[in-house]
DNA sequence: ACGCTGGAAGCACCA
DNA sequence: GCTGGTGCTTCCAGC
């Protein structure tokens, strides 16, 4: 890759602008943008899991439609299934068809709900340079062997030169396109040799925004990196050092003295930031003292190397998804595409369609984003090949026979390195590496996708402070390769038939950004600060007969990153029993690292705001105390309850020393008698009071067969031995073993119960609350197919703080059902409970548990209130993922609590 | 020499 | 405004 190549190659003002088309003012439409990252970047992948033998073969017709450029015989255009930016060199005027050609380049994705209709306006026209179709390029600026992140990684030439050799040719030309090589990209390398070119592009881009493309600006950066502003710090700036003098050093030469610019981790003014040169409520410059990613190697970086896509108008690339669902300009974009969008994911193929007739709203696709609108029956986690799911959407862990688990748990705390440090190696598990596998699909390869999520009280998504980074050494053994999807670095591990359809994940390891880098970039809402918990997300798309791609996904328990907290932090690795009479005094086990008899246990339990309504310290049984466990005797409730409450405690050593809190549940009239039973039970969920995988509606695993597939058991046993922390037992966690409590709060996705419970005569699925809203318990009525009646547990809609939490954290969600666990059956979901009970009358009177009845009707309309407003725009200030003030958040999402 | 780890210094933020 | 505690980031040293 020459230095000429990287200056020739592109050049946005022409692709963008001069070509006329393309100088959309701020609110040009590049919400799609992403998706076409993704889609790009993923093509190759799904090709391959159609039908390359090859991991990383490109085959431009199977299953791909991201066509660049260099396929510019094709003439024709395609709209793509998802949200997608259209590049393409025909008239903006055009109308697209839908699959009526495969001249896009880019390809859908993630925002998106890109409707043909929207093709009149705001499109990206990418010309039909040949030389983009130049094989040469670099497939993957992210595939970095170095501990470096991939935005450091692009502005190195090695990283281009030797890292993308391997793969080099093994991706398809658009994928590399998209990518952002630095053949294809005036951002790809400046370390490279694309320096000066990459200063002009600055200068376009910042000093002369407009000239740049100001309508893209205001989205460019990609998620997890720090984007923009290359002013963030002087000493970073693209022009001096990060363009034309690679960091020769991975370390500074001194210490910074001073983290100018650096966000005062309590504010969130929007007034303490100085206007960003592009009109956008961006960071300010000097936001970091040393090159950082968003300076160093935003622009000239993955991101750069994800050049023209990415830089352009990639929704992701600059406004992480909270701030892109606050964006009222672009909601009302969305509001005329995201039904047409939605149609294209919400109807799959005829025949897939009667497939999932059976599901209904079993499975309720809920596409993290606006791109929910009216969910209906028969969603499934199905995509067309265009169309990969957004990372930050919502997918199940099992559908039909297959299903995604995390067979082998990572230790709850990996110290994450820092880019200035040499990598702290793979994420570990208890005894080896986590361990991935996909079940009920073995017959053909699949791809794996591994990336760093949120362990937060919200929807998985991408951690934007923390990163994947993928380890090499002697010592791994998984054949990975970076990769960029939604702009977010992810692994991609194949899943063997030879394996078992497993992977040992010993080449993953994380990567921190820094706060202010992140906290600076435009639109990002989330705070550094103690947000150090992530979780280890693994998707997997499985080609399916009709063409389309099912993609499932689960994730790790949460794993503390940062070296103090991991130190020090009391962390609850098991517990028994896991529930007790209200009446208190059993004896509660508590073992795990930083727990001694020292430490102290609180009881509390959470008001529907969030606020403590009880607090209460156990008492401590210091002669039976260990030197990592502690027992105390199990406090008294302080109310009276008539059905089972659950409720939380943490274990502490001290102020700020608290372990993430585990729940407990306190039955009414239950007196235990003689030793627990030890039921090793897996415990996915970390803090299962704070965290919920998926939104309710992926709370069950689909199956095509009309089943819920719960992703929790029963547990109906205060004699339950919860294991919290990684665990490697798959066994132990197998529906039918020995353990009926899968605490109604573990993640849904890394469940690993596929227990199989079909629809009874009536279903009513109770969800874990403590809403800031009054929990609702939705009825639905069987739809027209055979589903049995179900409910569903709604959300609070319009909570203002709170959210998702709301449906994970009820202690009401523990029912116990020990008489009869094959009659009663507790349906966890991310974050909610869902129970069923053949017997309605057996239920726990709705009122006392704080739900109520609506009907099917209900629910939509509290979707379309909640969410497909949001979504079409109508209450797009509605849609802030502030996490701060939790409110916002989408019915399904927890707020803070 | 390099990668991985553990520890800790120094600074900024927060209560 | 001051101060101590806490968290973040970087650096050092050992294996």
């Amino acid at each position: 890759m020459s230095t000429v190549n990287c200056a020739e190659e592109l050049d946005f003002r022409l692709i963008f602008e001069d070509d006329g088309r393309q100088t959309a003012g701020p609110d040009l439409d590049v919400r799609t943008f992403p998706s076409s990252a993704q889609a790009l970047v993923e093509q190759p992948f799904i090709q391959e899991l159609q039908s390359s033998p090859s991991c990383f073969t490109s085959d431009p017709h199977v299953g791909y439609q991201l066509q660049g450029p260099q396929y510019g015989a094709q003439v024709n255009p395609r709209a793509f299934d998802c949200p997608s930016i259209q590049i393409t060199s025909i008239a903006p005027n055009n109308h697209l068809e839908p699959d009526s050609s495969q001249d896009v380049l880019a390809v859908g994705g993630a925002e998106g709900g890109y409707s043909d209709a929207s093709w009149s306006r705001d499109q990206l026209y990418l010309s039909l340079e040949p030389r983009y179709r130049d094989p040469a390029l670099c497939p993957s600026p992210c595939s970095s062997l170095s501990s470096r992140s991939w935005i450091s990684d692009l502005s190195s030439c090695e990283s281009f030169s030797h890292t993308y050799d391997d793969v080099e040719g093994e991706l398809p030309d658009a994928a590399r396109l998209a990518m952002g090589s630095p053949l294809g990209s005036p951002f790809g390398s400046p370390g490279c040799g694309g320096g000066a070119f990459g200063v002009e592009l600055w200068q376009q881009k910042y000093q002369h925004p407009l000239a740049f493309n100001p309508a893209l600006s205001p989205h460019q950066s990609p998620r997890q990196s720090p984007r923009q502003s290359p002013c963030h710090s002087p000493r970073t700036s693209v022009t001096d050092e990060s363009w034309l003098n690679r960091r020769p050093t991975s370390r500074p030469s001194s210490r910074p003295t001073s983290p100018c610019g650096k966000r005062r981790h309590s504010s969130a003014d929007p007034h303490a930031r100085s206007p960003s040169p592009h009109h956008s409520p961006s960071p300010t410059p000097g936001a970091s003292p040393r090159g950082s990613v968003t300076d160093e190697t935003w622009v000239g970086s993955p991101a750069g190397a994800l050049g023209p896509l990415l830089m352009c108008g990639f929704p992701e690339l600059d406004v992480p998804s909270k701030t892109r669902r606050t964006s009222g300009s672009q909601l009302v974009l969305l509001a005329g595409q995201v039904d047409s969008s939605l149609e294209s994911f919400q109807d799959p193929p005829a025949e897939e369609g009667r497939e999932q007739e059976g599901l209904a709203e079993l499975f309720l696709q809920v596409p993290s984003h606006f791109t929910w609108n009216k969910p209906k029956p028969g969603n499934a986690p199905l995509f067309r090949t265009s169309s990969p799911p957004p990372l930050d959407w919502p997918l199940p862990s099992q559908y039909d026979q297959c299903e995604l688990k995390v067979e082998v748990q990572p230790k709850s705390y990996h110290r994450a390195h820092y880019e200035t440090e040499g990598s702290r190696g793979s994420i570990k598990a208890a005894a080896g590496h986590p361990i991935v596998k996909l079940h009920g699909c073995s017959e053909q390869r699949v791809g794996l996708v591994l990336f760093i999520g949120t362990a937060d009280d919200r929807y998985i998504r991408p951690h934007p402070f923390y990163q994947v980074h993928r380890v090499t050494g002697k010592t791994v053994t998984t054949m990975c390769q970076e990769k960029i999807m939604d702009s977010i670095k992810v692994l991609e591990i194949p899943l063997l038939p030879e394996n078992d359809m497993s992977a040992s994940i010993d080449c993953a390891g994380i990567l921190k950004l820094r706060n202010a880098d992140i906290e600076l970039k435009k639109g990002e809402t989330d705070i550094g600060r103690k947000n150090t918990r992530v979780r280890v997300v693994f998707r997997v798309a499985i080609p399916q007969p009709d063409g389309q791609i099912l993609w499932l996904q689960t994730a790790s328990i949460p794993v503390e990153c940062s070296q103090r907290s991991g130190q020090e932090l009391p962390q609850v690795d098991s517990f028994s029993p896991a529930s007790g009479s209200v009446e208190g005094g059993e004896e509660l086990l508590i073992s795990g690292p930083n727990i001694s008899a020292q430490s102290r246990v609180v009881f509390m339990e959470r008001g529907p705001d969030g606020r403590s309504l009880w607090e209460t310290d156990a008492r401590v049984v210091p002669e039976k105390c260990s030197g990592s466990s502690i027992v105390v005797e199990v406090p008294v409730y302080n109310k009276k309850a008539t059905s089972p409450v659950q409720v939380q405690f943490y274990v502490t050593n001290g102020k700020r020393r608290k372990s993430v809190t585990q729940s407990f549940t306190y039955l009414p009239g239950v007196r235990h008698h003689g030793p627990p039973a030890v039921a090793t039970v897996k415990q996915e969920r970390w803090e299962p009071d704070r965290i919920s995988q998926n939104p309710p509606g992926f709370s069950l695993t689909a199956s095509r067969n009309g089943t819920l597939s719960p992703d929790v058991a029963y547990y109906g046993s205060c004699d339950l031995l919860v294991q919290c922390g990684p665990q490697s037992n798959p066994h132990l966690h197998h529906p039918h073993s020995s353990a009926p409590l899968q605490t109604p709060l573990m993640y849904p996705q890394t469940s690993s119960v596929p227990l199989q419970v079909s629809l009874p005569s009536q279903t009513t699925l109770i969800p874990l609350q403590t809403s800031v809203m009054a929990p609702q318990i939705t009825t639905i009525p069987p739809p027209a197919s055979s589903v049995p009646l179900q409910t569903f547990s709604v959300p609070p809609h319009s909570s203002p703080g709170g959210s998702q939490r709301d449906l994970s954290l009820s202690p009401r969600s523990t029912f116990v059902t020990p008489a009869n666990p094959q009659k009663d059956s507790v349906l966890a979901g991310p974050g909610e409970a869902l129970i069923i009970k053949q017997e309605p009358e057996e239920q726990p009177p709705l009122g006392s548990l704080g739900l109520q009845e609506i009907t099917l009707d209900d629910v939509n309309e509290i979707i379309d209130r909640d969410i497909g407003g949001l979504v079409g725009g109508d209450q797009p200030d509605r849609y802030d993922w502030e996490p701060k003030s939790g409110a916002g958040t989408l019915p399904f999402c927890g707020g803070p609590q």
